[in-house]
DNA sequence: AATGAATGAGGGTTCATTCAT
DNA sequence: AATGAATGAACCCTCATTCAT
């Protein structure tokens, strides 16, 4: 699975050539380490024809980090959604459903989480809101859980904090190559984040198959 | 509480105010984006005093990782040590004395976890077998507990990474002008890792008090 | 009164606009200073369309300033035809037509004065014959006035070169909102040329009115 | 006779040597076409060691103009000084002043005169105060003039702007090789400006000798 | 121990211009 | 007649580093 930009306005294909090779130069490198001239050999295009689509590298950034958020948020508020009223339901499709999404382009999920610093005050004030957006997204859910008596934990902020970075992380280990399958991964992991919030004691959902995960 | 370098080889008061400079560079813009001009300003020496101390700006990097990492896996091992031979008490010692560690030099901590694609590949070949290093300490206590059948869940490797993990960015969002103090949120956090482990549904723990924890 | 461009070969509306862009732009910015962008952007054309008009952007510059100049030495040739055989009455002319000319582009006027030196080699020789050409109108008629014992001064060569840059830099301080108009000004510097070449001690001929001043 | 920066603060060799070249470049070429490659290139040193005396082109470019109008207004001062109370010897020996110290560095003077728009809004409002206080000199001095009734001329303010013009573009036509020395001229124009202000219709100065004039 | 001057390489970005459409 | 995409060269400037003093 890859990162799915058709909801973005960008469809021309000079400007996804050019977002392809600047996630793999800012994950291999950073974006600090990343020259211009790097991702443009990368893409296969002169330094000068990625000014065509971009007025700076940090617009390149910035938007890479804008959409991989917007497709986070939008993949939560979908997992919920399919989730039903169930609070463990809920918070297992959630947490599920990050994981799998992370771990779908571990390379942007490395960068959106690491160059953060690198962002423009201004663009950081905006992304700073996708991301309290995200994380109130779990915030409520642990919430809701909490009042209806389902989930035990005394401290909802600090759970569900937890349980958004530790899905996010994710992305620091997870390689296709690796054992266990993005499903596999996320399944456990929505179990954790029950125990997190004191839901469960152990697997209560149906194991994954390739088809029922987010609905694929 | 202060990094110590105690350990480390390098007592001479030129060279931490060196450090300390490069940590408040490295944290506000990154390894790429501090130039050497601007530790050695923050510092209040010339660029070329600085080189009387580390042989490039990639030393300073590498040695300031590495002593926070080393201190990182003396503190985990203390703590576990302390604990005595209760799994319980040895993963809520772990990942309390792991939360106070970050959290007492947040930019230190947010450096080391996000600056290891600058490293040069020797140094960083080296960083990764300290992280190996801390992560089975967590690994080998979650295992324990799994054997003798106090921890009940069914994942312990993803468990014991998501602890580590969770534990870890607290130093992403802990303020000191937060509303709870490091010792509150360890205490938390130590329970929450129970909690993902299968160990417990809520607080067992004495709440700290400002000389129970790590020793102080 | 704006620059009239009939003598030249260029009637087509597209080819004025974008004359007067950049105008407007090498009069702002300078011609190194401004970028066929920025002359296509105010002109609102594509920097592509332009080289439907021009080869280059030098080309679009020599052309600017040989209108200017072309017109220049029709305008003072035909007010010293209009003053007929008296040495004052030519000179009087010439200086107040000059400085009128000057004033009604002073974009243009600022750009002929300041960017010889952007000319190729080849356009700057054939700048300087068309300068030399309207100097040497001003000399002959100084000369004459020396010749026929009406001017005193023992410097005509100075004194005429003195004149024309004069009434030339008038474009530099000369503003539409000023106190003064054109003609009032053009009038003064009459006088002004006539005291410098040793001709007249006060004002001789009639004041201006907007009728009267280089037949319109 | 060149440029005598003994009042400028910096007396250090390196700097000299790029402001040097500066002025070649910048009066060959123009600001904007010079790159500070061709300057660095012209003063012998790499462009980086460039930026070790000055913080950007700009600053260059700025720190010449100022220091040349800072010593246009000093010499005019000292010549209204030496001149003593008689607007006559005052107007001409400012004049005469101008003219010398405009002919004694062409290349600085055309910059000077050319090169205002390249300035940075904040230099160039400071610049222009400059020019203000160097044309309010030669101002008073007409003023007092017509006061006196020593100069007849009906429009002081538009004469004591000639004066100034036709003195400081001396620069643009003088040249070394030329048949008249720097004195000669100067002296000359001294003559023409008390012309142009009603004040003389001839000679009335001891002509130029090498000792006479501006203190030499 | 510390500096000021210097450097070669490379940074992000803009340039005038071309060309298929 | 006009465009959008593209380019190679060059732009100003900053980089990490060196070294004589």
């Amino acid at each position: 699975m890859t990162r799915d930009n058709a909801s973005s306005g960008s469809r021309r294909p000079g400007r996804q050539v050019i977002v392809d090779a600047a996630v793999r130069c800012f994950y291999k490198q950073g974006y600090e380490g990343s020259s211009v001239r790097d991702i443009a050999e990368d893409a296969g295009v002169t330094p000068a024809a990625l000014y065509h689509y971009y007025a700076s590298k940090q617009d390149l950034l910035m938007d890479l980090i804008t959409r991989f958020m917007a497709s986070s948020i939008d993949r939560t508020e979908d997992a919920l959604r399919r989730a039903g009223p169930d609070p463990v339901a809920r918070l297992f499709g959630a947490a599920q459903s990050h994981v799998l999404w992370n771990a779908s382009d571990v390379a942007s999920s490395f960068i959106v989480n690491s160059e953060i610093r690198s962002l423009s005050p201004a663009n950081r004030e905006q992304h700073i809101a996708q991301r309290d957006r995200l994380q109130r997204l779990f915030d409520t859910c642990v919430e809701e859980g909490c009042d209806k008596g389902v989930f035990t934990t005394p401290w909802p902020h600090e759970a569900s904090r937890a349980v958004v970075v530790m899905c996010t992380f994710v992305a620091r280990w997870y390689r296709e190559s690796g054992p266990l399958s993005p499903e596999e991964i996320a399944w456990r992991y929505g179990h954790m984040a029950l125990s997190l919030v004191g839901a469960s004691r152990g697997p209560q959902f149906e194991p994954p198959t390739y088809e029922s995960v987010n609905g694929r």
